[in-house]
DNA sequence: CTGTAAAGAGTAACCGGTTACAACGTCCAA
DNA sequence: TTGGACGTTGTAACCGGTTACTCTTTACAG
């Protein structure tokens, strides 16, 4: 109802016979008006309908009650997941998002954050493959910012990351442990960050425990149809193998599919191991064997810096959480071993 | 580098030696700038690094860039793929997406609109069961609005949504078609308007098609734990069924597992559809059949009509545009009959 | 040589709120 | 009665840009 554009406060002041001053007070409940004035100012709020203009509002408090969320072209799960961990902790503080779309070029992410300025209290950035000497060329000092998955050391700024290596590393072990000799490892994008950390854990646990010094590995790019790729590579090569740890689960995915249809059996002929911990994983035939990484934490915990930051705590690099990512045994490897840890099962 | 908070167009203006006007003019492209005034300009906001403060610019321009994105609280899958679907077309447009978190309550649905009130240009919302007299009152008639999966007749506002009824309906038929007699429906959440489409969908198919009146309905609640719980109550209660329909695919993986549990094979002796065709779908073992909603057209499609309000069409209630999902069959039903339609097929 | 148009640059109002400061009125003590 | 303290309300500046309008200056036609 009512005009084309909305009420603003001036519309309301005259109608409730007050000044701008007064209105604002009364609305924003500060102490120093009278009953009869607020009474007033409130029946005129609700007569024109007036919802003040946050835009306006936040240009002079200088306090948006906003962060801005940078991230890269990101597969659904992981998204969505990321989204949901930061938005989870932000609704508890009254805090909304403002998506930057940064679809992969730098210079993209320059103009995202660069679209941010004034719009935000603080900055949530995941750079996927971006010089920390660029970052910082970007990015606003004053602007409180936390980094996900990315440590930008002489930066100092805090972050929030994955034990990739550890995990990866976590992994192979396990698969050595189950008895594999020749382990291969199916590797993601070369310049992805997350992808070389998880391929260093596994070639050093195969030197470490394995003995190995140059493992087996074949190139993938986290997509199901690469690890599809890689099994025929595997099969038709006649490349020795008791076991494949993928780099992710969704190569783990299209390296079954390929396995079952050369005939393969896994685990009988083969081991499979992936990384993530994707909700497929466990529905899969048989389930997945995986290092399970709670993505939401990554987005909840980075979130929960930034508040601590905006409430006036200076955080740097030495902040940083690193989560550790949890090694889940399924079916690909033969199912948990009974080794009478775990109670609760049937006798 | 530089002091502690950012350099404004006076400060730039100042180092430029030219008013604010001029200075606004050089960086906004504006043709009447000499180029020695230009350039000057330039050097300037290079040497202090100023970006401009969106918040004041949009305060100006009336124009934001920005839409406001309200949805209820979603499962992964769905919540991904539609943010996905309306960021593609934003990005296009260089827009920028406000999320509100409006996590299930009404009250908290009618904050959420209000706080975007002067930093968006449009909203996208899609209130999961609020009564449209109420989205009436919260919302600002002078705000472009397009609803998701939401007819709001009354109101006349532009929506998209998925043809559950047809659907439902086409999915019943295919499975009587399979030579099902008996088949059970596990419904959605009571008050979920997809969830009650979908079993009207059902009820009108089984009536028309199958003849029978008054089908089996089990109750649920779109969660995996209730499509196991349906199961057991079909095996234990000596429900006569040979298929089952769930209103979506969680339920339908919970019911299989619990099935396969209870020793009855899928499809002999029992045929299981879903809807949605979330990815795991395709994944099952056997491979499950569904009605394919391409959730990511849900978002792009209501993006792109929200992005022609902006430019000043008028669309209402009868612009509305309804997805119809896909019918996919695959092996929980028995798998695609080779009835010779599909070309490209091995002899 | 003068009149005028066009282009470049400046002044100041404005977007819609918030808030420092001043003005006003009331009540009470001296 | 008067002065001071206190509490309510108004005036106006401000947040950081944009832009209508005005003032100069320069170029060119008459």
């Amino acid at each position: 109802m009512g005009g084309h554009s909305m009420a603003t406060l001036r519309d309301v002041a005259r109608e409730a016979g007050v000044s701008v001053a007064t209105a604002s007070r009364a609305i924003n409940g500060l102490g120093n008006v009278t009953a009869p004035t607020r009474a007033a100012v409130m029946a005129a709020v609700k007569k024109l309908n007036f919802v003040p203009h946050s835009g306006a509002r936040s240009l002079t408090r200088r306090k948006t009650d906003t962060v801005g969320v940078i991230l890269p072209d990101l597969f659904g799960e992981f998204f969505s997941e990321i989204i949901r961990g930061i938005d989870l902790v932000a609704h508890e503080s009254g805090m909304h998002l403002l998506l930057g779309n940064m679809h992969g070029s730098t210079h993209e992410t320059a103009a995202a954050i660069a679209a941010m300025r004034g719009r935000v209290d603080g900055l949530l950035v995941m750079p996927p493959d971006l010089k920390p000497e660029l970052l910082a060329d970007y990015l606003d000092p004053a602007l409180p910012t936390v980094l996900l998955n990315y440590d930008a050391g002489p930066l100092d700024l805090p972050f929030v990351a994955v034990d990739n290596y550890q995990g990866a590393y976590r992994m192979t072990e396990a698969l050595l442990a189950r008895g594999a000799k020749q382990v291969v490892h199916i590797a993601g994008p070369k310049h992805n960050r997350d992808a070389r950390d998880r391929q260093r854990g596994f070639t050093d646990a195969m030197a470490k425990i394995g003995g190995v010094r140059t493992p087996a590995i074949l190139p993938g790019d986290f997509s199901e149809e690469s690890g599809a790729q890689a099994a025929r590579l595997l099969v038709q090569g006649q490349l020795p193998a008791d076991a494949v740890f993928a780099a992710n689960d969704q190569m783990a995915v299209g390296l079954i599919a390929a396995l079952a249809e050369a005939g393969k059996s896994v685990p009988g002929d083969i081991m499979v191991a992936g990384f993530d911990d994707i909700p497929l994983a466990r529905h899969l035939n048989p389930s997945l064997s995986t290092m399970q990484v709670h993505i939401d934490r990554l987005g909840s915990t980075a979130m929960m810096m930034l508040l601590r930051m905006l409430r006036g705590e200076t955080l740097g690099a030495a902040n940083a959480t690193i989560l550790t990512p949890e090694l889940i045994v399924r079916g690909t490897t033969g199912g948990p071993i009974a080794d009478g840890v775990a109670g609760g099962g049937q006798p």
